[in-house]
RNA sequence: GGGUGAUUAGCUCAGUUGGUUUAGAGCACCUCCCUUACAAGGAGGGGGUCGACAGUUCGAAUCUGCCAUCACCCACCA
C-alpha cells in the first residue's frame, strides 16, 4: 500500500464513515456483554451544528468508542427534539414571510406547515454529527415527537393527573408576548435595563370621585399600567403614611377611585414609600391583591397592547403608551420628577421579548415529592455530577423547586389530554375514546362532538424528561408497572450523560425525577457537564458576534479528527472552553506526525537473518515499558473524565516518545547513500507499538487510525480498528524508565553542547563517562549523539573538552581548538555556586530538629539523598575546575 | 442581595489527602537547521517571588481568615 506523502483527511473520513455505516458497526443489540449507553442530548430538530454540539458530541463519541473497545456493548442513542418555541418562532416567522399569518390558520393547518417545516429541516443536524465521526447507532434514531414518544408523554400526563400531582390553576406566568405563551420561570433571563423612575401624584379623592389639594407620590417605572391599579400601598409602620389610613385617592387621567391599603411588603425607604397596587400585571402585586382581595384588572392584553379597560390609549403597545402617557401626566401635572433607573427586567430567552407578567389559567406538575426522590438520587451518589461542586447548586434548587408549568400556549407539541365537557367540567384521559367514556360516566347523553381538547400544548422539556427511558421503551413512562421490554431491560440505567450546565434544571434533574418515579432507578450514573465555547477573547460564540466558526467549514479544511483534537485540547470538565483555532491546526498536525510516522516504517526492509543491535534491543524494552506506563496513566484519566489529560498522554506518548526518541534510535542509517535493513524482532515490534498507538488514540481520532490500521497489514472483509481491544494495564519495570530517562538527559547534554559550540550534527564525537550510568544504555546515547566512540572511565585524562552532569554522573566530552577554559570556568562556577546555595538549603532543613522529629521518614531520606547528591555533584564541579585551572 | 467557582509562564491549563516540585505541560516565543518520515518538521533555549495581605505548620501553589479582580448561578425592592 503506497501512502503519499502528505495526509489527505478528505480521502479517508467519508470513506471510512460510510464502511462503517453498511458494516453497522455503530448498531447495538443487546447481548451477553455489558452494557455502555449513552443518549443524546437531543438538539433542536430544526438546528444547525455549533461549536457546542461539537465539543458535547466529541466528548459522547470519545467515550463510547473507549468503552466498544474496552468491550463493552457500546450504544449510542441519537435524536432530536421538538423545541416547541423555538421551532413554533421559525415556522411563525416563515409564513409571516410568506404573507400567511398564525391565526389565519386552523390548529391542523399550521401543524401541516410545521411538519413540512420539520420534514425539510429536521435531521439537517444528525447528518452534521456524521461528518464528525460520531459513532450514533443511527437505527435507533428518535424524535420527541415520534408518534409512540408523543403517546409517552400523554400517559405520563395523565399518570400524574390520576395521581394528583398536576393540577390547573390562574396563576401569575411569565408570558412571552411575542411567542404568545407562558414560559417557565427558568427561560426568563433578567437583564439590568435602563429606564425611569417616575414620581406621580395622585391625589386624594373627597369621597365624591373629585381631587383635593392633598396628594401621596408614588414612584413607578411602568406608568401605562397606572388605569389598572387596585390600591395604593404603604408600610403600616410608615409614620409618614399614617394620615392616609382610610383614604381614598384617584388614578391619575382616568380618575378612578382605588383605596390606600398597608402591608409590610413596601420598604418604607424605597422609592416615596408609596407602592400602586396592579394585581393583573405584576406577580407582587398580584400577591397583596389577594391579601386584601382586590379587584384584578386586566388591560394590557396577549400581544402587549392595551385594551379597552385602559379607557386610554386603547390598542397601543405598551412601550409606545408609555412614552405618551408620560406626555400626558405631564401636562395633566401629575409629573413630579423623573429619575434615570436601572432595574433588572425579564427577558424572554427564545425571543428576548420583554416578558409580561399576566394571570392565565395554567398547568402544574408538583415539585415536592418528585425533588426529593432526585435530590437523593444525587446525594446518595447514584448519580455523580461531574465536576461535583455542582451539587450545592443542584441541592438549592431541588429544596426550593416551584411547581413546574408544564402548559404552553402553542400547537406545536403534545397537545394536553384534558378534554372539557360543555358545563366546564374535565377528564384527563389518554384518548379522545376514553375521554368520552369517562364524560359518559358523568352524563351519559354526551357525545364525542360535545368534547372539547384543551388548546395547549405540553412544555418541550415535559417530553424530554423521559429520553433516556422513552428512547427504548415509550410503553413504560405513565406505566410503572409495565414490564420494561427487552430494550430498556438491557440498557437501563445509561451510564454517562455529557451535557452542559445551563440545563441541569431544565433536563438534568427532570430525567432523575422521571428515572425514580417510572424506573426506580436513576437514568446515569454520571453527569459530565462542559463548559461554554467562548472565542479567543473569552466572548460567547454566537451568531450575532459572528464569531461562531462553522464547523462543517473547519471539518472540510482541517479534518474531523483534528477538529475533534482542536476542541478537546483545553476541555477539562466544568470549565469554560477557550476556542482557538490554532488548536484546530495542532490536531491537523498530529494527524500529519502520525502519518509520516507510519510512512517511515512501511518504508523499511526487513532482514530476517539480521539479529536486533543493542540500541534496538533496549529500545524496544524501553517502550515497551513507557507505553506500559502510559496505558496507565491513560486509564486513570478516564477513569475520572479527564478526557483532555488523557489526550495529551497519549499525544506526548506518540509524538515525543514514539516518533522523537524511539524512531529515532532505531532509524536504520544510510549506508553509501542505501538505507540498510532493520531486523525483523524490532520491526515487528515497531509495528506492534504503532497498532498500539492507533487503538489509544483512535476514541479521539477515529479516521486516521481506521485508515492506517488496515495498511498495517491485510485485514478481513469485515474488521474495524472501533472493535479492536483496548491496550490493557500491564506492569511496568520503572528501573528501566529511569535508566532511559538518563540516556536522554545524556543525549541532551550533547546537542546542547553541539549547540552552543556550533558542531554539526553530521559530525561525531567521543564520550567519555565515569561510574553509575548503566553501559546497556550507552548505545542509545551513541546513536542519537552521533557518536564514535563511548567509554567508561575513572579518569577523564588530560585531553581538552567539556565535561557535563547527567544527575550524578560526570560525562566528558573531547574537542579540541573549540574549548574556552574561560568561558568553561565561568559556566562551572556559577553551577558549583546554585549547587552550594542548594545544598545549605538542604542542609539547614536536616539540621532543623523539629523537621527531622516531625517530618516521615520518606521525606527525611529524600532530603539526605538530595544532600548525598549535591554533594557528588559538587565535589565533581570543583575536580573539574581544578583540571581547567592546571590546563 | 445570596451562592458557587476561578486567579500558577505571553495564551490555555495540570499540579489528586501540605513533603521525591529546586513549580510542570501544550501552544506561542528566541537561536540554529530545507539532514534521505514529517519545515504542518527537527535540535536546542529563555520565560513564573503560584492575585494581595495576614495566619496555621518543621514545611504552604496546596490548609485558615480577610481583601481584590473575573466568571457563572439563584433571587429580584415598585
Amino acid at each position: 500500500m503506497d501512502l503519499s506523502a502528505k495526509y489527505d483527511h478528505s480521502l479517508v473520513e467519508d470513506k471510512w464513515y460510510n464502511y462503517w455505516l453498511e458494516k453497522k458497526f455503530f448498531h447495538s443489540e443487546p447481548d451477553e456483554r455489558e452494557p455502555y449507553t449513552i443518549v443524546i442530548p437531543p438538539p433542536n430538530v430544526t438546528g444547525i451544528l455549533h461549536m457546542g454540539h461539537v465539543l458535547n458530541n466529541t466528548l459522547n463519541d470519545v467515550l463510547i468508542r473507549k468503552a466498544r473497545m474496552d468491550g463493552k456493548n457500546a450504544c449510542w442513542v441519537p435524536g432530536t427534539d421538538h423545541a416547541s418555541i423555538a421551532t413554533e418562532s421559525k415556522v411563525v416567522a416563515k409564513l409571516k414571510a410568506q404573507g400567511i399569518s398564525k391565526e389565519d390558520l386552523t390548529r391542523e393547518e399550521f401543524l401541516q406547515h410545521a411538519w413540512a417545516w420539520k420534514e425539510e429541516h429536521g435531521g439537517i443536524i444528525l447528518k452534521q454529527l456524521r461528518k464528525l465521526g460520531a459513532s450514533c447507532d443511527w437505527d435507533r434514531t428518535r424524535f420527541t415527537m415520534d408518534p409512540d414518544l408523543s403517546e409517552a408523554v400523554i400517559n405520563t400526563f395523565v399518570y400524574f393527573y390520576k395521581k394528583g400531582w398536576i393540577y390547573k390553576g390562574v396563576r401569575m406566568v411569565n408570558w412571552d408576548p411575542e411567542a404568545l405563551t407562558a414560559v417557565s420561570d427558568d427561560e426568563v433571563i433578567h437583564k439590568d435595563t435602563k429606564s425611569h423612575f417616575y414620581h406621580l401624584k395622585y391625589y386624594i379623592s373627597d369621597g365624591q370621585g373629585h381631587p383635593t389639594d392633598q396628594y401621596l407620590v408614588i414612584a413607578t417605572t411602568r406608568p401605562e399600567t397606572i388605569m389598572a391599579d387596585a390600591a395604593i400601598c404603604v408600610n403600616p409602620a410608615d409614620e409618614r403614611h399614617h394620615w392616609l389610613r382610610g383614604k381614598k385617592v384617584l388614578i391619575p387621567l382616568i380618575n378612578r377611585e382605588i383605596p390606600v391599603i398597608e402591608d409590610s411588603y413596601v420598604e418604607m425607604d424605597f422609592g416615596t414609600g408609596c407602592l400602586k397596587v396592579t394585581p393583573a400585571h405584576d406577580v407582587h402585586d398580584y400577591e397583596i391583591g389577594l391579601r386584601h382581595n382586590l379587584p384584578v384588572l386586566e388591560i394590557i392584553d396577549d400581544h402587549g397592547k392595551l385594551n379597552e379597560k385602559a379607557q386610554i390609549l386603547v390598542g397601543e403597545d405598551r412601550f409606545v403608551a408609555r412614552k405618551k402617557i408620560v406626555k400626558m401626566l405631564e401636562e395633566a401635572g401629575n409629573l413630579l420628577k423623573v429619575e434615570e433607573y436601572i432595574s433588572p427586567v425579564g427577558y424572554s430567552e427564545r425571543t428576548d421579548a420583554v416578558i409580561e407578567p399576566k394571570l392565565s389559567a395554567q398547568w402544574f406538575l408538583k415539585m415536592g415529592e418528585l425533588a426529593k426522590m432526585a435530590l437523593e438520587t444525587v446525594e446518595s451518589g447514584r448519580t455523580r455530577l461531574i465536576p461535583d461542586r455542582y451539587m450545592n447548586t443542584y441541592r438549592h434548587w431541588m429544596e426550593n423547586a416551584r411547581d413546574w408549568c408544564i402548559s404552553r400556549q402553542l400547537w406545536w407539541g403534545q397537545r394536553i389530554p384534558a378534554y372539557y365537557l360543555p358545563d366546564g367540567q374535565y377528564v384527563v384521559e389518554p384518548t379522545p375514546e376514553a375521554a368520552l367514556a369517562a364524560a359518559q360516566a358523568i352524563d351519559p347523553s354526551l357525545r364525542a362532538e360535545d368534547l372539547r381538547q384543551d388548546e395547549d400544548v405540553l412544555d418541550t422539556w415535559f417530553s424530554s424528561w423521559l429520553w433516556p427511558i422513552s428512547v427504548f421503551d415509550p410503553q413504560k413512562p405513565g406505566h410503572p408497572d409495565h414490564q420494561p421490554n427487552k430494550d430498556l431491560a438491557y440498557y437501563y440505567p445509561t451510564n454517562d450523560l455529557v451535557t452542559g450546565p445551563d440545563i441541569i434544571f431544565f433536563w438534568v434533574a427532570r430525567m432523575i425525577m422521571a428515572g425514580e418515579e417510572f424506573m426506580g432507578k436513576e437514568p446515569f450514573s454520571n453527569v459530565y457537564f462542559t463548559g461554554i465555547v467562548r472565542d479567543k477573547l473569552g466572548r460567547k460564540m454566537s451568531k450575532t458576534l459572528g464569531n461562531s466558526p462553522d464547523p462543517l467549514d473547519l471539518i472540510a479544511k482541517y479534518g474531523a479528527d483534528a477538529v475533534r483534537i482542536g476542541m478537546l485540547l483545553c476541555a477539562s470538565a466544568g470549565n469554560d472552553i477557550f476556542y482557538d483555532e490554532s488548536q484546530v491546526e495542532q490536531g491537523r498536525n498530529f494527524c500529519g506526525k502520525i502519518w509520516n510516522s507510519f510512512r517511515l516504517i512501511q518504508g523499511w526492509k526487513v532482514d530476517e537473518t539480521l539479529e536486533p543491535s543493542a540500541a534496538n534491543a533496549i529500545a524496544v524494552k524501553w517502550f515497551q515499558n513507557k507505553l506500559n506506563q502510559v496505558v496507565e496513566t491513560v486509564e486513570d484519566h478516564y477513569s475520572k473524565f479527564r478526557i483532555s489529560d488523557a489526550l495529551m498522554a497519549i499525544y506526548k506518548l506518540f509524538w515525543d516518545d514514539f516518533c522523537s526518541w524511539f524512531l529515532e534510535i532505531i532509524k536504520p542509517a544510510y549506508v553509501d547513500g542505501q538505507p540498510s535493513p532493520i531486523d525483523k524482532k524490532t520491526y515487528d515490534a515497531t509495528l506492534g507499538f504503532f497498532e498500539t498507538l492507533l487503538k489509544m488514540i483512535h476514541p479521539v481520532m477515529p479516521f486516521i487510525t481506521e485508515e492506517l490500521w488496515h495498511a498495517i497489514s491485510d485485514r478481513a472483509e469485515d474488521e474495524t480498528i472501533m472493535y479492536a481491544p483496548s491496550p490493557k494495564v500491564q506492569p511496568y519495570d520503572a528501573d528501566v524508565l529511569v535508566k532511559f530517562e538518563m540516556a536522554q538527559e545524556a543525549v541532551n547534554g550533547i546537542r546542547s553542547i553541539r549547540n552552543q559550540k556550533g558542531i554539526a550534527p553530521k559530525e561525531a564525537l567521543t564520550l567519555k563517562c565515569k561510574e553509575g550510568f548503566d553501559p546497556s544504555f550507552l548505545p542509545v546515547v551513541e546513536k542519537l549523539a552521533n557518536l564514535s566512540s563511548v567509554t567508561t572511565v575513572e579518569d577523564f585524562g588530560s585531553a581538552a573538552g567539556v565535561s557535563f552532569m547527567v544527575r550524578t554522573v560526570e560525562m566528558f566530552i573531547e574537542l579540541s581548538g573549540l574549548v574556552n577554559v574561560e568561558e568553561e570556568i565561568a559556566k562551572l562556577e556559577k553551577e558549583l555556586a546554585y549547587q552550594q546555595k542548594f545544598l545549605a538549603g538542604v542542609r539547614a532543613k536536616l539540621s532543623n530538629e523539629r523537621f527531622t522529629a516531625h517530618a516521615p521518614e520518606a521525606v527525611i531520606a529524600n532530603e539526605r539523598k538530595k544532600e548525598a547528591d549535591s554533594l557528588s555533584k559538587i565535589e565533581s564541579y570543583e575536580s573539574q575546575l581544578k583540571a581547567l585551572r592546571n590546563s
